[in-house]
DNA sequence: ATGAAAGCGCTAACAT
DNA sequence: ATGTTAGCGCTTTCAT
């Protein structure tokens, strides 16, 4: 567009002398790329008025600006991020740490984060761990690797060796947060988007105990480091002793989890006398809903003989026919908040009080 | 450990004299975290020895190994990946735009390709393009900044601009892969993981064909640029105007799609002739769940008045009572071979035959 | 408002 | 088997 010249030393109108030979012939080439440096000898500027503009940080005047923006346009520019960041120390890049990205709950939290961090201009990096400390620690050691603008993690149970790590990262300017959990004696200065576990199996077994329920039962969930689940077991049966009612722990089989609450609410219900009146609490949706099958085969009333209520309010429970009663936690929430977070860290606007998010979870009184 | 010294410049023990100011007082400091030069001090070698050790690069003494490890142990050492990409004009990460990430055939979908990318030590940028073209060409622009290893899109139709992107990305070694679709008429260099929609829509209407029914709707999704459940409808549509037969398309309403079938479904039917024996089909299991609802509340026989046909196979569909019959597509599946896709071209081993993955439907006959 | 120089932390290429 | 040198493409810092 605008009399693109050949070499940025040649600007003025004045070739330089070769007295070394005009191409070093660098014994690297780049990577075929359309560079900066490209866009500013388009534009007849240096690389540093593309940089400032590209960012604009005003002090640009309007006619070189067009000149850099035509430059921009014809070249076909596209900005390097790993030079950029490694040049400014500073990176766009929010990495994210989650169980399973299939599961409801988390897809509906990496939903909510990569909108909102997405709106802002941030990019997600996303890893999962597959219930495993050991991978999780795999992860938040590859991930730290891109000095990500934020390491947001899942629950507060980590490996020995990685509280060092985070410590190393927060350090360094990378914030970490802790999302789905939330603990009344974490740290000050510890981010948490979530709710305490323990307190929502309170609330299972308070809502099981008002409806009338004699016996209780927790089907806890087969999978051995999904501790917020187990939190919520401990929480359950606790609350239970206290009262002075009996309350019994059982662990699904491993697998299919509605095959699983099938299978282990069947075995369950072989060995009760007659009469049964009982609340039966779940580490999650899927779990009950197989127990709820298995219950309508074997012919038991539901809100009468059995009170089932499920954990996390997954489309499957919420849809079922009827309506399987459940705790309902907006995923999409915790993820919008942990990105809320994230952008007043950025914008160094993070006060003390706010580090901390309690989102509540809800009961939903359906059919069970 | 092992006698760590200061400066590398004083390792043979001649100290440097000091003509200029011993430290440069660069205009840059670091930021602050432990580099390889600073492994390289500790263990009394070059960067160099450290980056092959890191990279096993084979060719390193034993011993000097044990002082590499060493030094890496103590200091803790982090490697920078920005770094690393921009020197090696490589990256490891691989970057996927989906159009959404809680609707669980694409939270399956990144879920297997996760998995897979990291037991092959590739880490995972995604994006959502909220099923908007527009917003898929921002993060498509957004993530090429980062170099990736590949690009994995949703789908084949892009924005206009989007084709010399690509092109360009391709040109500079980036593989794209288009998943969640297929075309015959696709350039042999393409890489498809997915299926042909208009052929998965000529397999609805077969089925209900099949079965006897005698009108036939399609209900389509509202989401305007959700191009591969319109692709269905008109594969549905044609099948049976070439057999013959009256066929409907209806678009369901906005918002939440259970309750928009359940509308579209009331509104039809309240426009029906006393007798109906209709064969349904939908975008989606959850347009088809909600519309069941209905036909339940209106009391219509589902298998004998009425055939409904999902699409996803959706976990709301497969567990529903009785079960909702569907079209069933492994979307962990189509994860797991564009990542093997991936993989093989990263090795170099990809051969023109395998670039195109057809993954095909199956159709699950189920109570409906 | 723009430019020149230096360097972010690492690796490719060329020694030795 | 290890070291030296010269960048990768950008931004910071300082100068003009």
């Amino acid at each position: 567009m605008t009399n693109p010249s050949q070499r940025s030393t040649s600007l003025k109108g004045i070739p330089i002398p070769d007295e070394k030979p005009v191409v070093p012939s660098s014994r690297r080439k780049g990577h075929g790329r359309v560079t900066l440096r490209d866009v500013a000898i388009h534009a007849g500027v240096t690389t540093m008025t593309v940089s400032r503009y590209l960012r604009s940080s005003a002090k640009i005047a309007p006619e070189t600006a067009l000149k850099v923006a035509a430059a921009l346009q014809t070249t076909g520019y596209t900005p390097n991020m790993q030079a950029g960041s490694l040049a400014s120390g500073r990176s766009r890049i929010v990495a994210v740490i989650v169980p399973n990205m299939s599961h409801s709950i988390f897809a509906d939290t990496l939903h909510g984060l990569g909108q909102s961090l997405q709106a802002a201009g941030l990019q997600m990096l996303v890893a999962s761990s597959d219930y495993s400390l050991q991978q999780e620690e795999q992860q938040i050691r590859a991930v730290l690797g891109w000095a990500p603008a934020a390491l947001v993690l899942t629950g507060r149970h980590h490996r020995a060796g990685v509280d060092a790590l985070l410590q190393q990262a927060r350090a360094s300017g990378t914030p970490v947060m802790e999302m789905w959990d939330w603990n009344a004696q974490a740290a000050p200065d510890a981010m948490q988007v979530g709710f305490d576990h323990r307190r929502a199996g309170e609330l299972m077994a308070q809502t099981l105990v008002q409806r009338g329920y004699q016996d209780f039962v927790f089907i806890d969930s087969s999978v051995r480091e999904d501790f917020r689940a187990h939190e919520r077991g401990m929480g359950f049966q606790n609350t239970l002793f206290a009262l002075g009612q009996r309350s019994e722990l059982i662990v699904a089989p491993e697998g299919d989890a509605v095959q699983a609450g099938q299978v282990v609410f069947s075995e369950w219900f072989a060995k009760q006398a007659a009469p049964i009146h009982c609340g039966i609490a779940f580490a999650n949706d899927m779990l009950a809903v197989g127990a709820w099958k298995a219950a309508q085969m074997q012919c038991v009333a539901c809100p009468d003989q059995l009170g089932l209520l499920g954990f996390g309010d997954f489309p499957l429970a919420r849809h079922w026919g009827g309506g399987l009663s459940t705790l309902r936690i907006d995923g999409e929430r915790i993820g919008r908040e942990c990105a809320q977070l994230i952008q007043a860290h950025l914008r160094d606007e993070l006060s003390a009080e706010v580090r901390q998010v309690n989102v509540m979870p809800e009961l939903v009184y359906r059919a069970t």
